[in-house]
DNA sequence: TGCCAATACTCTCCAATGGAAAGTAGGCAC
DNA sequence: GTGCCTACTTTCCATTGGAGAGTATTGGCA
């Protein structure tokens, strides 16, 4: 927030702390590495059932995939649509905020792309460093 | 590094299975909490001490503190100086690299400003939903 | 009449993570 | 000496996360 916000000269740009926190609160839970995962595969192979996302996310477990897709439902980033058919079928699928959000994490993907090599060889000389 | 990413017309942007996973771990690491929100403090108030940090990052503790700073730093994130004076002094502040991370997040930032309120719309609806 | 298969969870157990608070180092003012 | 300052570091304990087994449903099959 701050970081882009202050266009005014005034020396801190945060303006209602209420905001702020919100704001604060709102990060932390959207900035998890599921959701962050579990979104970028629902944005690549759009509408998604429960096993396939399972095996689309790279490591996750069952129980994480439940959590986070139950908590992106609940912040309105994913629609959970329930057919009441004979083997359950459950689809989930981004909605509108979703893929705004998605977006939004585009520049921090093409970052990590863009920056791979750098991390890396941060890493090496870093550790190099003993 | 990120050996050409398929510049054929294919639907989806995934390129290497390697460089995929690659920025997948990449994310997972840098997408987190703490980090995002170290990252901010120091965009917004430059060089920082450990103290200042602890203060300015609401609620986290000493030892996340160290341990996001120490991977921050590895990862080529944050400058880390050290002043062998009499009480210890130790500097943080943000490469460029950790700048370029920054602007790259500001998206996310503009979003979660952008779609508090919707969010939170999202919320009380779902429990309402009991 | 069992019994199974398929799917999306849900539960249980155990290891790893995170937080609070106390401890460490080391020179300096007292 | 005693206390103080700062940036950690360690210890202990509560919470979280993962692996894998269990559950609920019901049409189809033997």
């Amino acid at each position: 927030m701050s970081m882009m916000k202050n266009s005014t000269a005034t020396a801190y740009p945060t303006p209602d702390p209420r905001v702020e926190m919100l704001v604060n609160e709102l990060i932390g839970r959207v900035a998890d590495k599921w959701t962050l995962l579990v979104l970028e595969e629902l944005e690549e192979h759009g509408t998604c059932r429960f096993t396939r996302l399972a095996q689309l996310v790279p490591g996750i477990s069952q129980k994480m995939l439940t959590q986070t897709l139950r908590a992106m439902e609940r912040d309105g980033l994913v629609r959970r649509t329930v057919y009441p058919v004979v083997p359950p079928k459950v689809e989930y699928a981004l909605t509108d905020l979703g893929h705004s959000l998605g977006e939004a994490f585009c520049g921090v993907w093409r970052w990590a792309e863009a920056h791979l090599a750098a991390v890396e060889a941060a890493r090496s000389a870093f550790d190099a460093r003993t």
